[in-house]
This record gives C-alpha cells, structure tokens and sequence, in this order.
DNA sequence: TTGTATGCGTTATCAG
DNA sequence: CTGATAACGCATACAA
C-alpha cells in the first residue's frame, strides 16, 4: 500500500526543487526540455494526481456545484440532476449532490458545510420542512457571503437568488382546461397541505380553470393530503363518497393511486373519469391506464439552473446584484387516462 | 455582499493572533475567561464558520464519505443511498453523491476527482460500460493507495475489496420457484445482456430452478434485452409468438412492460399468466395488477457498506488487509401478479 | 534554468 | 495566558 505520492514526493526522489516539479508538470517552458521530461515520467510512473483539497485552499475555488434536494427517491428531481450534470461536466464542473431528506436540519447541515469551502455555489431546491419553517437563514447568510445560489421548484420569496420555477399555476389550469374540454365538469383536485408551495400554485391553476369556465367550486371535491406517504387509504374512501367524472391529481402518486380506486369502483377511465396528474415519472407511463400528466421539462430546468449558477461563478468580479425568475413551461403529456 | 470571515479577520479586528482564537474558539482553558468570551461573540456576529478546505488539508481527512451510482434514477440505488445517509450522519461523516450515468470515462473523472482529496473513501457500484471494459484500474489504483472502497451490488471479482451483495442467483431461483409451485411450467425469462453481472446471476438462478424441477430449458423462451430504455416493442413482439404461463422478469421495468404485453393479449394475470419481477420499486407496487417481486432491502445494503466502510475509515492503523463480502438476503413481496 | 519565499486557513507545538 | 512558527500540498512572484 504505497502512500499517495506529493510533490514533495517527486522532488525529493529525484533531488530538485518543489516549484520545479510543479512548473515542469504543468508544461512550463522555463523549464528544460530534460527536467520536465524526467519530472513527468517520474509523475505518471507512480500515478500522481494533484491534491484537490490544496488547489481548492490555493485558488479560492473548488470547481464543484453543490445541488441539495429535498429527495432523491424522485424522478422528477433526478432529471433536473441529469440536466445539471449535463451543463457543469461540459463546462468543467463537478457536481456533489446531497439530499436533505425533507428535514430542516439536514438541510442546515448539508448547506453549512458544503458552504464552508467544499463548492462554489448551489443548486437547492428547499425541504419541505424549510418551507414550514419559513427560516431561510443559512441560505440568505450564505448568499450574503458572495456564494452565488440557484433555487429550483420549491422556491421561496424571502431569498433573493436565481431561480427557475415551473409555472405550476399555468401547467394545472392546461391540465383541467383539458379536463373541462373534453367533457368533465365535476372534477376532483387531489392536493397537498397549503405551505407545500408547489400544491398550493397547483391548486391555484385547477381554481382558475374552473372560473375560466364559469363553474363553481365544489370545496368537497378538494382533498388536501398531509401524509403523502400513507395516503392511499385516505384517497380511497374520499372518492368513494364523491360524484365526479374527472380527477386533477398534483402529482403521480396521487393520480396512479385515484386510478386504482376508480377502477375499484367499476368506473372506466377515461369515459366515466379522465385523469390527469402533475410530473411525468415512470409511474404515469407505466400505469395502466397510461396517465395523461403535466411534464415538468426536469432536465432542461437542470440544465438552466447549472448555466445560470456557472455565469455567476464566471462573471463575479462585477458586484452588480441582479437575479433572474426563469420560468419553464410544462407541457400537456397525452396519454390514455384523458379523452381524444 | 461581506466576505467570508477567516481567524485572521478577527485576529486582526480584535488586535491578538490567530493562535489565540483558534484556541479560544474552540474553548481552550487556556485563554482566559475574557478573551474566549471576546472572541466567541464576535465569531458569532459574524457567523465565522471554520473553512472546512483548510481542515481538510490540514487532517488529511475529509469526514466525507463518496457515492457513485450508475444512475440516480433508479429506485433501488435511492434506497441504498438513504441507508447509507442514515449511517453516515449518525457517525459524523458527510455523503456526497456522484452518477457516472453508467459511462466509463465518467466514471473514472468523478472517481479520481473524489479520489484525490475530496473524500476519504468510496462506496460504488460499477457503471455498466465499466463491466464491459472491465477496466477497473481507477479503482485498484485507488485502494492501493489506501483508500478503501466497499463494493455494492455491481461488483467485479477482480477488485479486492469489501463487498455487499445481493444473492441475485437465490433471489431469482426463488422467484422462479414460486412461480413453479403454483403450477407455472412455461416460463419465459426476460433478461439483460451477459455482461451485466446481476443480470447474468439472476439468469443463473431461472436455470437452477428449472432443473430443480426437472424442466428442460427451452431456450426460445428466454431474451436478453441490449436496450433496456428503448425494449417496449421488443417484449412485445417476442411475447406474441410464445406459449408460455409465467414470467420471470429481472428487473422491474421487464416485468412491467410484459404485463402490458400479455395483457394486451387478452390472457388473465395471474390465472393464464403469472409474473414476477426483480427489485420492489414504486413500479412494482403501483403496476395493475400489483406485482410479486423480490425485494432487494436496498437501505439495508446501504447501511451495512457505510457500517465497513467506517469501520475501515477509523481502524487503519493495522495494515492487515482482510476484505469481506456481504451477503443481503432477497425477499419475495406477495403481490396480485401471482396466485396464492 | 532552477530554487526560495510566501500564502491559501487551520491547528499543534513550543516558546515567551 | 498569549503568540510565533511550522505544517498540510500546491502555485507563483521573485531571486539567483
């Protein structure tokens, strides 16, 4: 087990200088031909690599981005990851990603300590348990710091950064305009608790929609979901009391799960109930039927939050504060739970 | 915008030297009473967080711990990464993720970028391109130098180091079994290419089961599948020509994609056509119908590849290399995609 | 062409 | 009780 080898290594073995080594390794032509020929040899003879820790304390920078999530057990959040590993790795970036688990303190502490010197900035997207807290404080100080922050999907007001949304709104009210279009009219929203900020937009767009069609709002077609884990039975019996012909679910789980409980009930989907529900995971095509679903475009929000935070690392020098709100639009997935 | 605050920063406002608050900071009884006092409070107002790049350099060790999964979008390895978190975060250490999105070179450029500094040691399941290559000397280099690694589900037998595995061979033979027990006898295998070791164990356990009940293999029944993102069709049309009366599937979205298929064909699941999948992910659980699967415990491999790898972390001082391999027992989940 | 000195932020040791 | 110094591994301005 042959220790990892330094410059300090090199020059000593082969009895020149430490700043030799390092000029002739990086090609520097103040060197001879024969030194650096010899210190590279020697160099790739025991397989040296430069200690990433002491070029990250050298320059000031660690050419890593930090994306902190509030799950990895998401599609959705995953390709957001592809997209942003897409942009960093082109523009010679690495990317760590940590998952908060949805807890403030992890959130806390995964942010502390990747702020405290291990990347060069962030991509986030806040735990849910951050929202409820409503205490942004380890990122606005860390913002304040100078560490450039993109906020991607659950966003909150009080932290002035970048951030790329998905208009929630827009994309639910399409999804139950189409509900509405192709013939439902008493149409379930499936939801979650209102501090869930993306719920609450979803909601907002299935409330407009309604309006948009001068219906009124039935609240006892409106379930809001606390427990999204254990839901099923909740979901269940909710439906069981209703009379409706369409569901507006915001997010997969809820839709695959009013699926199953539809079909229980000897309804056929889409002539008796049409479906709908938010993100296109596996689930949605997977499902039988096939769930028509509001696509997120996950990768090319990666994609942008990575090229936006990358500009900021590479344009720092100019103290101007100025943040973007980028908007990504959703797209209408038709599949088999929805009519024509 | 403040800067990052450093020791010299409040040595210098406070008018004493680095050394004294670095000691005061970290409660040394050494200084007196009033400068600790002094000093803690101003590291407060200004939110002085140590530079965790310097303690690395200075520790020669990160308290970090490196993840590189073939793909994150995948259900299994999210579990595995939540047992690793769990244990981890109990033991202070920090969990940084990579993908190498199943490619080689990408593999090789996080691997020796966290090699090299980042991290102070690996957990790793090999990227497919990598098992073909079977290139693995960014590895073996690696654990020469003293870093350990601990191997998870793609594995490679020329690598020595410790490894957790899943009995796939067992997992698929009683898979399999059960399907001969409640009277399948026409089993059609869907698998990957030869060079995926998980898919060629669980290949290896469809056969034991077969001679374990006599049954002769028929090799029609069974198709490795090159392209797992793009095999819908490919199932489909295989499964058109075939007699069969069950179906083992290697992974989940096989067993999936087939129950379409077969239902496609009019045939009734589980009477006419029993199916049983591999891995217990969300598409096994909310498929229609339900499906039987083997469950991989994936958090509890997690936990067991941090627990070694710590261990291995913070017992190096005793040179004897001794590697162990772990084996995690498969389970099989009852679900409505078989009879009894 | 090569080497010396300095600094990145921290801590440990030793001297005052 | 406090401070100077060295060291972690590297890069670079400056000297020789």
């Amino acid at each position: 087990m042959r220790q990892k080898i330094t410059l300090k290594h090199i020059a000593k073995e082969l009895d020149i200088s430490i700043s030799t080594v390092s000029k002739a390794l990086k090609g520097n032509k103040e060197i001879s031909e024969d030194t650096r020929l010899k210190v590279k040899a020697f160099a790739k003879l025991y397989n040296y690599k430069p200690n990433n820790i002491a070029l990250s304390l050298k320059n000031r920078k660690t050419k890593t981005i930090a994306v902190i999530i509030p799950e990895i057990l998401h599609h959705f959040f995953a390709k957001v990851i592809r997209g942003i590993e897409r942009v960093a790795n082109k523009n010679g970036y690495q990317v760590i990603i940590c998952s908060s688990n949805n807890s403030f303190d992890r959130e806390v502490i995964n942010f502390e300590m990747l702020a405290s010197g291990s990347a060069d900035g962030f991509i986030l997207s806040i735990a849910k348990e951050t929202l409820q807290n409503q205490d942004y404080h380890h990122i606005t100080e860390t913002i304040s710091q100078g560490m450039p922050v993109v906020l991607f999907d659950r966003v909150a007001d009080g932290i002035f950064c970048d951030k790329i949304i998905v208009d929630d709104t827009r994309g639910a009210q399409d999804a139950v305009m189409h509900l509405l279009a192709q013939g439902s009219r008493r149409i379930v929203l499936l939801t979650t608790v209102d501090y869930i900020n993306v719920g609450n937009l979803r909601t907002q767009g299935y409330l407009r929609a309604l309006k948009a069609y001068d219906l009124e709002i039935d609240e006892t077609l409106i379930l809001k979901i606390e427990d999204v884990d254990n839901c099923e039975g909740e979901i269940l019996s909710f439906l069981e009391e209703k009379e409706f012909d369409g569901i507006f679910a915001v997010n997969e789980l809820f839709a695959v799960l009013a699926t199953k409980a539809v079909r229980l009930q000897n309804k056929s989907i889409p002539d008796d109930v049409a479906i709908i529900g938010f993100s296109d995971g596996l689930l949605s095509k997977h499902a039988s039927p096939t769930l028509t679903t509001v696509s997120q475009h996950g990768e090319q929000m990666g994609e942008k939050a990575a090229e936006l935070l990358i500009h900021k690392l590479e344009n720092q020098q100019q103290g101007l504060e100025e943040y973007r709100t980028i908007i990504i639009d959703t797209e209408l997935i038709h599949r088999a739970s929805t009519r024509e």
